[in-house]
DNA sequence: TTACTGACTTTTTTAACAAATTTATCAAAA
DNA sequence: TTTTGATAAATTTGTTAAAAAAGTCAGTAA
């Protein structure tokens, strides 16, 4: 808590801000330290001094972005009593957050091999707390009496993300790949909704 | 109908033969034109004789492919009156046809450019065939009054088509990507039949 | 005339290597 | 302890030559 620390963490702050703005323009691969330092006004060792390498950069980035979205669904998911609204609020949320960041993500569609596994685990632990929260908000339903009791509402809730997120996938695949897919996110939005309402109808009684 | 083209169309049969044996081993690009002559005995110049260029002979081989899948397909679907048992056949004549010419789709799972948009129209064939046997399906199953009207069936079955299909895809993205996906299948299957039955229930009264 | 081939040309892949760019390190200054 | 300029190491990019594959065609055989 020295005043010491304090400004290490603020400049810090100061580089994921101006990364996550090069990295959001520009991409991953298309993104430089030396453009990153410059941003600063800083030399580029000096991010080295902070950072290990630049893909614990990126990654510290994805950090922050990850806790800004699963603060959102938390603060919010909880207030919840009703099942749909719960799965809608998740997809409305996602939507947003991937349209808002879908530059900063490029170095998933093209899918780059030398992006380090912990990328994976966050992806693993932004699906395991969604899983969680949509589990309880499950669980609270059919102590309600209002959806009909299974045997492992984890496997339910999964099914459904996975079937959700699905949907953006597929719906390319029969047309060209290379679009950039930014246009059908709408339309794959609407289609989500749909899926939502039919899944929830089919867990009642 | 001469003798004449009778012989062709047997040639050409043994052609697309010996070429899905080879594309089913190694995929396109590790299948080269020299191979399947030599595999029949003939000079590769022949094979340019019957096909215009190596693309086509891999879209030969493909549409006969699609036509037995939609075969089967359509043989047996317009037998069942239950939407939910439609469905169900549906995903396990696709898993097996997956499952057995897994290889053969190489050039797919690595996305190489340059096959032509052929190949996109036949899957967008394939899947419009998909629609409509399972449509009509559907339909009856309205007329008898075993699950609710809707305005449009085709969005309903579009919608569960694209979410089945999506599972496939999603199951892998937080696991690393090059895994071949091939162990990950049986997991996809059983998590299909689930989504069937939650969603079915989803249409009904 | 139709089915077929060997020899040939063109196109695509692969490998090797130099040049340029970028990442990453480090001794030394502030 | 924080910062930098200089420099080393690694990666990407561009070039070129050789190899492999696709694709063509004049001509033979049935």
């Amino acid at each position: 808590m020295s005043t010491v620390n304090d400004q290490q963490d603020i400049k810090r702050e100061k580089i994921l801000d101006a990364s996550y703005q090069r990295f959001l323009h520009y991409g991953y691969s298309k993104t430089t330290m030396n453009e990153i330092a410059s941003d600063l006004s800083l030399s580029k060792a000096l991010l080295y001094y902070y950072f290990p390498d630049k893909s614990q950069l990126y990654i510290a980035v994805m950090r922050k972005l990850a806790a800004d979205y699963l603060k959102s669904l938390e603060d919010n998911i909880v207030t919840f009593t009703d099942l749909k609204e719960a799965f809608v609020f998740q997809v409305n949320t996602n939507h947003d957050f991937i349209v808002k960041n879908y530059n900063f993500f490029d170095s998933f569609r093209l899918n780059e091999q030398n992006l380090p596994d912990t990328i994976w685990e966050i992806i693993s632990e932004i699906h395991q707390s969604e899983m969680k929260l949509l589990s309880d908000v499950f669980k609270a339903e059919v102590e309600k009496g209002k959806i009909r009791p299974v045997d492992n509402p984890e496997e339910i809730v999964d099914l459904l993300l996975d079937a959700l997120h699905a949907v953006r996938v597929r719906s390319i695949s029969h047309k060209k790949f290379k679009l950039p897919q930014k246009e059908h996110l709408d339309e794959i939005h609407s289609k989500r909704l749909l899926l939502i309402d039919i899944f929830i109808k089919g867990l009642k009684y």
